[in-house]
DNA sequence: GTCCATGATTTTTC
DNA sequence: GAAAAATCATGGAC
């Protein structure tokens, strides 16, 4: 059964008493009927209800005519008064559908996505609070963080700026069609029973409408801070070489501790200091040297013979010094001198060290960074007096020859020429000790 | 545009 | 879990 039939049904069960139905407007005739009987008023108001139904399917102008002559129908306070009873009853099966839905926690998670982003909310604090967030999460050194940081928090606030822009616009559209709507129904409550609470639902409608829209706006910028925090944060596209400085300090470690260029977590913190970048780029640093080296040592014969001439000569130095030093001072006088991590330790400690070249203790606790470093670089002295260093000239300083395969720094990878004097030339270190 | 160097990340190995 | 090895992606020289 339609809609339409169901009313006029219901209708037929309602008593009209008082009203005739007969005369004032231009309907047309009911069929056969008096006015008096109670199946010609039934007819009457059938027709009457089919007018207002199929005004909708008729033209502006006839419907305007219509409406006029219906709004001004004796009966129509009596129609419209069933009408009200009949949507009352209806209605209440429609009030149980439109409960409060429960927030949607997919709108939740955007909304505190942007909050925490610094899109939403408060402008101050948060947009730089999520860059100093993400530098922080990137790990670049610190003079970068401050470029890419300004960067960031102009490229994010313009994404505010434009989602605060379209949210406005959304709201005006939403209370414009709102209340386009209400006036709408306002003026259709004077030919059909709308309630307040029709109305109220009609308008959180219109919002849900709107706020799935938003819903999308709110995703979309949610994705274009993604965009611009990934970007931010992918350390591969911002790669930035160190600089000339960081890059020289990092060689000459590794050239110094060749024989063990695994730096302790303390020596990483020195040089990420020292050379402005992270303890975990140190680490990256080494892991690349490393393998590269490895990998290919004629190509690094170079720059390995740069680094451990000039570590030499600082040896050197500081050596005559040391030596000066013990003997102008009582032999168990500790060295006064060897406060920074590549400073020179007193000579008796470097000959001890050296004497445990052989051992596995060589990287042992009571080795330090320090001594280790500087024994690198005295054996480079040594080996140079004793003319080793002829290796620039055609005969490699640091050759491949016995390369392990194998992991480790398998001292096969460490130059020929930097063999404690202690060994002989074709002895094996056994300071794999990683 | 190509090539190489290099920093970072991912996968593998121990 | 740390290091090796493989791989990716970018910067910079040419």
């Amino acid at each position: 059964m339609d809609e339409q039939a169901r009313i006029m049904q219901a209708l037929g069960g309602v008593s009209l008493a008082g009203h005739s139905v007969q005369g004032g407007m231009a309907l047309p005739p009911p069929h056969g009927h008096d006015g008096t009987d109670g199946d010609g008023r039934k007819q009457d108001i059938g027709d009457i209800l089919h007018q207002i139904m199929t005004i909708t399917d008729q033209s502006l102008d006839e419907a305007q005519a219509k409406k006029h002559g219906l709004n001004c129908h004796r009966m129509k306070p009596a129609l419209f008064s069933v009408l009200c009873e009949i949507k009352e009853k209806t209605g209440l099966s429609i009030r149980g559908a439109q409960e409060e839905d429960p927030p949607d926690p997919q709108l939740m998670r955007l909304d505190n996505m942007l909050l925490a982003e610094g899109v939403s909310g408060p402008e101050k604090g948060g947009g730089s609070a999520a860059a100093a967030a993400a530098a922080a999460a990137a790990g670049g050194s610190p003079a970068d963080n401050s470029i890419e940081h300004s960067d960031y928090r102009a490229k994010l606030s313009q994404i505010r700026q434009i989602y605060h822009t379209e949210l406005e616009k959304y709201e005006q559209a939403c209370n414009e069609f709102t209340t386009h709507v209400m006036n709408l129904l306002r003026e259709q409550s004077r030919t059909r029973p709308i309630s307040p609470k029709e109305i109220e639902r009609m308008v959180s409608i219109i919002h849900r409408k709107f706020s799935s829209i938003q819903m999308q706006l709110k995703q979309s910028t949610c994705e274009a801070v993604m965009i611009l925090r990934s970007r931010f944060l992918d350390a591969r596209r911002k790669r930035r070489n160190f600089s000339k400085q960081a890059t020289e300090i990092l060689n000459e470690y590794f050239y110094s501790h060749l024989s063990n260029p695994y730096p302790s977590e303390e020596a990483k913190e020195e040089l990420a200091k020292k050379c402005s970048i992270t303890v975990s780029q140190v680490s990256n640093w080494f892991g690349n040297k490393r393998i590269r080296y490895k990998k290919n040592i004629g190509k690094f014969q170079e720059e390995a013979n740069l680094y451990a001439a000039k570590t030499a000569v600082t040896a050197a130095h500081a050596v005559a010094a040391a030596v000066q030093n013990s003997q102008t001072n009582s032999p168990t006088t500790p060295n006064s001198g060897s406060s920074g991590s590549f400073n020179l330790p007193n000579s008796g400690d470097m000959f001890m060290s050296m004497q445990n070249l052989n051992g596995d203790s060589y990287q042992g606790a009571h080795v330090g960074a320090n001594v280790q470093s500087q024994v690198d670089t005295l054996r480079h002295v040594i080996s140079q007096t004793a003319g080793y260093n002829d290796a620039l000239g055609g005969n490699p300083m640091y050759s491949p020859h016995g390369l392990n395969g194998n992991r480790g720094w398998h001292d096969a990878a460490t130059p020929s020429s930097v063999i404690s004097p202690t060994e002989g030339p074709g002895s094996v270190h056994s300071d794999t000790s990683n």
